[in-house]
RNA sequence: GCCCUCGUAGCUCAGUUGGAUAGAGCACCGGACUUCUAAUCCGAUGGUCGCAGGUUCGAAUCCUGCCGAGGGCGCCA
């Protein structure tokens, strides 16, 4: 275990030996230094900026302070280095052996599944909430984004340390349950929906499986939830809870928040209503929580629920909205903050939404009219492992466009395949040399130091920069960053498959071995990156 | 009118909490298979990072204003 963390150390070292040199010339450095994987590779394996940053306090020009902290560094050079330079405006410049991008590779053979992993999150507990919606029909296209979103967000907070779980809110109260049921057994009975009624040819479909003596709220409900949960799990989406609204109504929940918020003394009466003072918490204005109707607005139930997650015992909670319902997070996060918590324990992540083209032409989406691509047919059309690669393509916050014709196409243009490719030769290499009796020998025996190419060593350096992109996808909530690094180091993998041969007979077999091996190494970025993604690899193609 | 998100190559998008000559894919042009999968690789072309100021050693990134796109501003959900 004590080598899992080598090449971790790799940059700790360095950051460490800076630290000393700054010392040793007397200057404060108590603030973070950094050390980038510079796009460039003549700008070395790492480069800092300290020299940049610490000019002014120094009072020397940067390459001057640069100067000094390298000749500081030359004194006891950490293991490695082969040079230090001074680059630009100041960069301090390391340049490495190869040697240590070996020592990568054996980090990645051990660490395996692992390889990647932190522990950033330290156990906190996080609630990830994403798709909610009305139990009213078929979860159609639109949601592709939040679903497929949420769950890879999931899976890089719980790769990260935290204590993760997925939760659906179910919206099953109000008018909308009633016109849903209402449109459900008009069709039963052979007429058409009411006026403001679900007129989608599903709802007609649907009123055929309803057995007769269904109560149609009931049965709508379930079959709802039931194709729901079942397609989202064809998306590799599965929930820990699916959570009722109307259960919070029916187990006095809503009731007992009410009381909560009346003695923390945020709620007050005017003109026959109940009224939260969101604007105590940086709301626009108040927020009626009960119409003078005497029914529950939409706010009160979401403020029971949110309640309802902290009582839970979760120290974060993780909203996925569409961008439809971004005007609702002030009011939502002052109501968490009337409860009494930290508002930054709220997070409301917006997704964009996503254009649906075909043909050209946009494909509008809406469950009220018959206009509707449901999820399901998405994932028939697509495939699981291209739709949920296109929707993690780019992040959340810009709008999408996707363009069906293309996804669906098993053409180039679409990343999926290019990623998968790259597994799928790798693997390759596994079953021809089996088909040709060429053994692999153990990882102990075998000299990664023959791995010199430049087609290998940026496999290598690929693989390192996992622990940085990780670290940053996760801090910033940003999936697709690992979307990114798996598209770079699967043409990493290409580069190398093109001109670096690892079974031919031109190929000495000491060789072979570390290629082979190294193919083993990326084959275990893939995975993770793709698992992180919840892509599958297939063997071969 | 106010608020939020966004504006990067012809198209779709990246861009490592402010770094060096802004990068991929697609499209277009030119090359590479006697080889472990050519669904690949290499090269060429392509940019006023919406516009104008500001902050500083340094801005696609941060601040202000303007232009443009989408979304939101209910005792609807």
């Amino acid at each position: 275990m004590l080598n899992s963390y080598r090449h971790r150390n790799m940059r700790t070292e360095l950051v460490n030996s800076i630290r000393k040199a700054l010392g040793e010339l007397g200057i404060d450095s108590d603030g973070e230094i950094l050390l980038e994987q510079p796009a460039r590779r003549e700008h070395g394996d790492f480069s800092s900026n300290v020299a940049l940053k610490n000019a002014k306090s120094a009072g020397l020009p940067p390459r001057d302070l640069a100067a000094k902290i390298i000749s500081k560094l030359e004194t006891d050079p950490p293991k490695y280095v082969t040079k230090v330079d001074i680059a630009g405006p100041g960069f301090v410049n390391f340049h490495l052996d190869p040697a240590w991008l070996h020592s990568v590779m054996e980090t990645v053979l051990e660490q395996g599944a692992d390889f990647g992993r932190n522990n950033v999150g330290d156990g906190r507990r996080v609630l990830v909430e994403f798709v909610s919606s009305n139990p009213t029909g078929p979860v159609h296209a639109g949601h592709a984004r939040g679903a497929v979103f949420g769950d890879s967000l999931a899976r890089l907070l719980e790769f990260s340390g935290h204590y993760v779980e997925r939760e659906f809110y179910i919206n099953d109260r109000g008018v909308q349950m009633q016109t849903f049921a209402d449109s459900l057994a008009a069709r039963k009975a052979g007429l058409e929906p009411p006026e403001d009624g679900y007129q989608g040819q599903y709802i007609i479909d649907w009123a055929a499986e309803m057995p007769d003596d269904a109560d149609p709220l009931a049965w709508g409900e379930a079959h709802a939830l039931a194709k729901a949960e079942d397609v989202l799990k064809r998306l590799n989406v599965t929930y820990d809870t699916w959570f009722s609204e109307r259960s919070m109504v029916d187990s006095g929940a809503i009731d007992v928040t009410l009381a909560d918020l009346a003695e923390r003394g945020v709620t007050y009466e005017s003109e026959g209503a109940l009224w939260l003072r969101s604007t105590d918490y940086g709301d626009d204005k108040d927020r009626v929580l009960i119409k003078s109707d005497g029914e529950y607005t939409y706010l009160l139930p979401d403020i029971a629920y949110h309640r309802d997650k902290f009582a839970r015992g979760f120290d974060l909670l993780i909203n996925v909205w569409g961008a439809d319902h971004h005007g609702y997070v002030p009011r939502m996060r002052a109501a968490v903050e009337s409860l009494g918590h930290d508002p930054s324990d709220l997070e409301v992540i917006i997704s964009q939404l996503v254009r649906l083209e075909q043909g050209g032409t946009e494909v509008k989406i809406s469950k009220r009219s018959g206009n509707l691509i449901t999820l399901e047919d998405l994932v028939d059309e697509v495939g699981v492992d291209a739709v949920r690669l296109t929707y993690l393509l780019q992040s959340v916050d810009t709008p999408q466009t996707v363009d069906l014709d293309l996804v669906v196409s098993q053409s180039n243009e679409n990343p999926v395949f290019y990623v998968q490719m790259a597994n799928a030769r790798i693997r390759s290499i596994g079953r021809v040399a089996a088909d040709r009796g060429i053994e692999r020998r153990e990882l102990g025996e075998v000299d990664l130091s023959l791995l010199t190419h430049d087609r290998e060593l940026e496999v290598l350096r690929s693989l390192f920069s996992l622990n940085d992109v990780v670290s940053v996808a996760v801090r910033d909530r940003e999936p697709h960053r690992i979307t990114t690094w798996v598209r770079e180091l699967a043409g990493c993998v290409h580069g190398f498959y093109h001109d670096c041969p690892v079974l031919a007979d031109s190929v000495d077999d000491e060789l072979r071995q570390a290629r082979w091996w190294l193919m083993e190494a990326a084959g275990v970025g893939l995975l993770v990156g793709l698992s992180l993604l919840g892509v599958d690899a297939p063997e071969r193609m």
